[in-house]
DNA sequence: TATAGTTGTCTATATCAATAGACAAATTTA
DNA sequence: TAAATTTGTCTATTGATATAGACAACTATA
């Protein structure tokens, strides 16, 4: 809850001080604790609260300013910038476009890139397919207004989604790019949710700072009579998403 | 996916290498490039493969040994103690004994401390009750073979669920508690997931090293008719837990 | 227009993090 | 037994992190 924050900052912990007051902060933005457009406390106030060196918390403040989430101004203060966090919804109907409509004006996924490969184990269970079959992987972006919201590496049956990479180029959309495969309605089987910091790959792909934390989803796509259609893994920068599980639909 | 981590090792960005590559020699293990109970790769071998001295992965693997992780014999190699991550269902009837029901052999919630308190905005909103009401608030940590697998806080209308902290203590079941006040059954009506750095709080009821991950769920459940009767945030360490989502049920 | 409060810049010092090289100690293999 | 492999320990050096203090630059306010 907000305002639980003890003196929780670790020395000797492989994560510099700077580091876990900036993430410190970030919460506090996401708690309420520090309110959006408003005025931080003042340096020597934080390095007080903290039990550090102004010096440090400077440092903290310059990488947030750098990651644009707050706005220094000499001789007045350090302003919170707004930034809501998405909330991207989960649930048996699960669609990217739609599921932040409302909350972005534009939104799409583009396709970084594709290639027939054989299926893992994994993937072959999870799709239903013999050991060794040719799956399609597709790398996706989800982008809104602009910003990367998800990285999501996709596998489809390479023999009955033949070209659906290119429907994806060309559409931005998964639903749509089915919809080409007679598929006009499918629903989630199963989704793993789990944390932890991004790889290099997806922290330069979502933009994100070193140390920056994705939620992770694994999840099965079947049609409506069960059959899987899709197996993916996707990746959400934890500062600018949330995930609202829906327990019905 | 496993395997697909490139030289995601990334410098000068507030968190130490060796911390880095204890997070990347964690995530191999859950992603099973290292398998239980078999040798790591030598010391020489992952200073090549993440780009670092040796030195820098012998203080990683320090961390992991002292995290009880892995086990380091001289001569011999460095080994991968086993230690499989829970799986947590989340659905319509999350129950946190039968969710990890086969799993673990004995598991239960422990309570930390309760206490009464004016509902805040958020809380009466989500339990429908007057802002300022007086809500009972549980301090709780779930365990599993006696080891910490969550730690949650969860309010409760005060006056139709007085004395439920007691009920908590003597029975180390939600489940078990609801019954002594004529619920038998609940839903799960809304969830809500988010990921961050455990707070220093967390790190110690959790038992976790700083900077670990935890997985954050915030949810309302019901009685059948959608009565709302309990709120809670929840946290879970990452490295020990993954949530999996049931799309029906 | 002073004055107080705030961010920005500079110097200096101590500790931690990372690299480098050498060799010891223990184990496995030829 | 000898050689090869692997972890453990030591010294030394460099750069990043953190603390400390002083003062400049800028803003808002009395």
């Amino acid at each position: 809850m907000s305002g639980q924050q003890a003196a929780s900052i670790e020395r000797r912990s492989g994560v510099s001080l700077w580091r876990q007051i900036a993430d410190r902060i970030l919460q506090g933005i996401a708690a309420g604790d520090f309110a959006e457009n408003a005025a931080l406390p003042p340096e020597m106030a934080l390095a007080e609260r903290y039990g550090v060196n102004r010096h440090t918390v400077r440092s903290a403040i310059a990488a947030l300013v750098q990651e644009g989430v707050l706005r220094a101004e000499q001789g007045r203060g350090t302003f919170v910038l707004s930034r809501k966090r998405l909330s991207y919804p989960i649930g048996a109907r699960t669609r990217f476009s739609t599921g932040l409509q409302g909350q972005t004006s534009e939104r799409h996924i583009a396709l970084l890139a594709s290639s027939v490969e054989p299926a893992s184990r994994r993937i072959a269970d999870a799709l239903k397919l013999a050991r060794g079959a040719a799956v399609l992987r597709l790398e996706t972006r989800g982008e809104a207004d602009g910003h990367p919201v998800s990285r999501a590496t996709a596998w489809f049956d390479a023999r009955r989604f033949a070209g659906i990479d290119a429907a994806m180029a060309e559409t931005g959309s998964v639903t749509a790019s089915l919809r080409r495969f007679g598929i006009n309605d499918y629903l989630r089987q199963s989704t793993v949710l789990s944390a932890r910091h991004g790889d290099a790959a997806d922290l330069a792909d979502l933009d994100l700072q070193p140390g920056a934390i994705v939620l992770v989803t694994v999840a099965v796509n079947v049609t409506l009579d069960g059959q899987p259609i899709q197996f993916s893994e996707s990746r959400f920068p934890a500062e600018r998403v949330e995930l609202k599980l829906s327990a019905n639909d």
